[in-house]
DNA sequence: GTTGATCTCTGTAACGATAAAGTTCACCAT
DNA sequence: ATGGTGAACTTTATCGTTACAGAGATCAAC
């Protein structure tokens, strides 16, 4: 298959290739009737106008914004929390018509850094921020956004971000449990990793081993977890990574706590999606949420309305909204955000 | 910002450009200690790899493919059937370390067409056929699939495509109504409009002028629909084109159907979602879908089995899959995939 | 009639990289 | 001594476009 060019074109009409190009770019610079003749014959020999390619060298720009993310594409699509956020950005982007890229870079997976370094984009965004993909992308001198902070110690990458403070959060959320009178609470945390779910179990001042444990397969809200330790500090708690956030997981980890002769009276998810599918587990039981057991969320998806599910409310799609525009526009000047968060009480969480 | 490119080191350090170049790319063409001090000062001089622009303008090739939507990309993550085709494509593409685009391209948008324009990738999938996008892919030469075929006539596209026998299906669904005695049945067509819905009625003699009515806002589905008319042949038909595909669309169309006198005994969506509104607003009203009315979709979602409706079955990661397939392996032999789809009964549908 | 401004159009040089062919030169067999 | 071989680099020529700096031509103004 042949390629047809400006160069092509030119040679034909035995215009220089600058005017073939200002036919397509520059009406101004040429006789109407040049352009016309141009247009026509470029559209005869078959000449969709310019490469993309080469004007994208020419300019250095590509007016494409990079999404990466830790899991595989197809979680991304299926969480819930994803889907608002990824919905917002491309809403975003959708008006200033500017496309979407979107990568996958697992944690531990070197190999998958290339994705970035051979992503043809003007900036990256990311839904989690610890991600070695962050900082490559900022090696290469490509904006970055991230919307999770993850860092352990809660101090704050390098580029912008748009977060909420997980650690006041889970903080809060910790405190409304203990006001309610529960002594024995069990956090579910998300973690990935290889093998099958074992559920091991793990007290507070393990917290530290239980990080580093998991820390290469993919571990999230550190800050989340760490607010809840410190705001139960004193109780009875432990913690249990319970796999991958889904609603999968949730309900692995109910069928795991719940028939255990000495049952938590209260047990927090780290985030929407496995508390409610904690909450399948528990009907499955014939355990009322709420009554017999009270159970957390957090993200604050709709659906916990519906399910009555006592959530922390984040703002996603402010989130992701602001994180296009920031990328979008690099002379705005607030560009590290900390969103606010809404501790909202339902009915699966009540006095013991 | 100075950007640091393999000639500054190449400059710096001596040698040619094309040696920087092959110890990036092509180790076995120089000696591995001079390869070592290359990679050395390249990351001393803050040189994180070959640009991607210039390599993809060089090689012509991206590594990069467009999905396309007709829809906002924002519906693209809300519809389940979209979910679920996207995640088992990016699956595949995740595999093969491919990347993917989004583009939005708008039924009548010519100015979105830009987006295929300058979209930099390797070939464009779409899931529906009839896009001008498509056919605009197809000009610059990229290879295309379509995962939908809208054509009136049925007859196909250029390009490659993965689809259901749309029109066999829909008339299959059809007959199964027929065959369960129903006489009066309402088809709730999916036809995005500007204009808030009206839901004005169409006779099946009408079908040509509700077509022509919408073509130009975007009309889906005419093979299932026109399948479904085929099968119907004769009786009291009504066609109600309800909106954008979308939970609330069936929503709204069940509030204006169910609360007339002459309500029929049976109504058929064109897709699960708008069903599986139309059965919330049944159980709104007190009506149980099956026993006071009879109500049909159309996907195979696997939320209908709980719901219990009858609909369709069509493989949708398959589609997603083999789409990707087909854009991965241009030497692949079969292009043009008709697959087969499968009719579930379920309690949503009874005898009059 | 000179100056300058304006309008059209052209030539050249990047943008950053790589494919392909060419150049050394050491090494080895004949 | 001759020629062949391979390793290790370099040269040259693009990839398709656009920025930039002119070059003629035309026309108005003084």
């Amino acid at each position: 298959m042949v390629r047809i060019t400006q160069q092509d074109i030119a040679k034909v009409m035995g215009v220089s290739v600058m005017t073939v190009s200002n036919a397509f770019n520059r009406p101004d610079q040429l006789s109407a009737e040049l352009r016309e003749r141009v247009l026509a014959r470029a559209a005869k020999m078959g000449y969709t106008g310019p490469d993309a390619l080469a004007r994208q060298l020419r300019s250095g720009r590509t007016n494409t914004f990079a999404v990466a993310f830790e899991e595989k594409l197809s979680y991304a699509f299926s969480d819930p929390f994803s889907v608002a956020w990824l919905a917002a950005f491309s809403e975003v982007m959708e008006k200033h018509r500017a496309s979407i890229t979107l990568l996958s870079v697992p944690a531990g997976d070197a190999d998958a850094l290339g994705a970035i370094q051979n992503a043809a984009v003007d900036g990256v965004a990311g839904l989690c921020g610890n991600q070695p993909a962050m900082e490559r992308a900022r090696q290469r001198g490509l904006p970055t956004v991230y919307c999770t902070l993850n860092r352990r110690d809660g101090s704050h990458e390098p580029g912008d971000y748009v977060v909420i403070d997980d650690h006041a959060a889970g903080k809060e959320l910790a405190l409304h449990l203990r006001r309610l009178g529960h002594r024995r609470i069990f956090l579910l945390a998300e973690a990935a990793y290889p093998t099958q779910a074992i559920l091991k179990e793990y007290r507070p001042a393990e917290f530290e081993t239980l990080v580093d444990t998991y820390a290469d397969y993919g571990f999230a809200d550190y800050l989340r977890l760490s607010g809840m330790v410190e705001g139960l500090a004193g109780l009875d708690v432990t913690i249990v990574p319970a796999g991958t956030n889904s609603r999968r997981a949730g309900h692995v980890a109910g069928t795991l706590v719940l028939d255990r002769s000495d049952r938590p009276t209260a047990v927090v998810a780290m985030s929407d999606v496995m508390a409610l599918g904690f909450m399948d587990a528990c009907r499955q039981r014939g355990l009322e949420p709420g009554e017999d057991i009270s159970i957390a969320g957090f993200d604050g998806l709709p659906e916990t309305a519906e399910a009555g599910l006592t959530t922390v409310r984040q703002p996603v799609r402010d989130k992701g909204r602001i994180a296009a525009e920031l990328l979008l526009d690099p002379t705005r000047t607030a560009r590290r955000i900390i969103l606010p968060h809404e501790l909202i009480v339902r009915r699966s969480t009540r006095p013991v």
